[in-house]
DNA sequence: GGCGAATTGAGAGATTTTCTCATTTAAGGA
DNA sequence: TCCTTAAATGAGAAAATCTCTCAATTCGCC
């Protein structure tokens, strides 16, 4: 089972999925769980293993099914990058946008959106009616920067 | 074969192959006028049956080999939609980001770049650092915002 | 504690992507 | 124009990734 304390992402999780009117499942905390203490943003086969690390026998199309759940709940994000890979990762609901970094792929959440003081107008004028957007960093974090160069 | 008139768009890439003393072959340039035809973004099937259409038997991984080929030489864009898709589209090399249409999946380049006036210095000051970013803006363009409302 | 519906496990199945290697072809030089 | 040579392709096998089905389990509510 999980440990007895929950982080605070596995209570937020949780009340999400409370208040849609989908059940807390062993399954779908580990994955928060698995996700958070990672810190960074990790593979399908990466979170499976987590969570096989923590429950036993879990099987890969839950973890398909639970990342598809949360991402429709904004709850995990689904990243990809320049290499083509890509990764999920916790991401409280609402707006945020990241900065991976492509070493570690880490994910730290970043202040601001760079969208907001952007005029949309010229662009809308074209027809276009924007309905959402997405942004992202990509580079080194603190520790592999250091390494790196 | 190809028609005997090439659209500036294979020149181009004609040009950026030779640049890098990679080959211009039948294949790819019928990749380039596939995406280049079709003012949308295609999945890896859709570019494949395109360019059998035009070639004749072509085989599928010479298709993912080319996109890869293009991709790395900026020629040719892998875009990711919020529905988990992914698609081909051509781009001029160089810094520039899209607009795509949820519906039709058009894309569309959009003049400015919203990171250009955003402050990066907060967001340096712990410790990342920018290599890289990337700016997507969804919605509908002209055509299919007026059927869908 | 019991009930009903949501969720899961396991593995088969479908789809997507990669790999290998013999054959073909583009591009530069004679 | 023809030759040479290395780059690129085709075909299909193989690997990896993702989805589906349905019986069994489990959560949330009474």
């Amino acid at each position: 089972m999980l440990k007895d304390f929950e982080c605070m992402e596995e209570s937020y999780a949780k009340e999400v999925l409370r208040q849609r009117g989908l059940r807390s499942t062993s399954q779908r905390l580990a994955v928060i769980h698995v996700l958070h203490e990672s810190g960074r943003s990790l593979s399908v086969g990466e979170i499976h293993e987590g969570v096989r690390g923590i429950l036993g026998g879990t099987g890969l199309a839950t973890i398909y099914r639970t990342l598809e759940t949360f991402e429709s709940l904004g709850v995990v994000r689904r990243l990809h990058f320049p290499d083509g890979e890509s990764g999920y990762a916790f991401s409280r609901a609402g707006h945020a946008h990241h900065m991976v970094c492509l070493t570690c792929r880490g994910v730290f959440d970043f202040p601001g959106c760079p969208v907001e003081s952007f005029d949309l107008a010229p662009l809308e004028r074209t027809g276009f009616r924007v309905e959402d957007h997405s942004v992202q960093f990509f580079g080194r974090c603190g520790g592999c920067g250091e390494v790196a160069r």
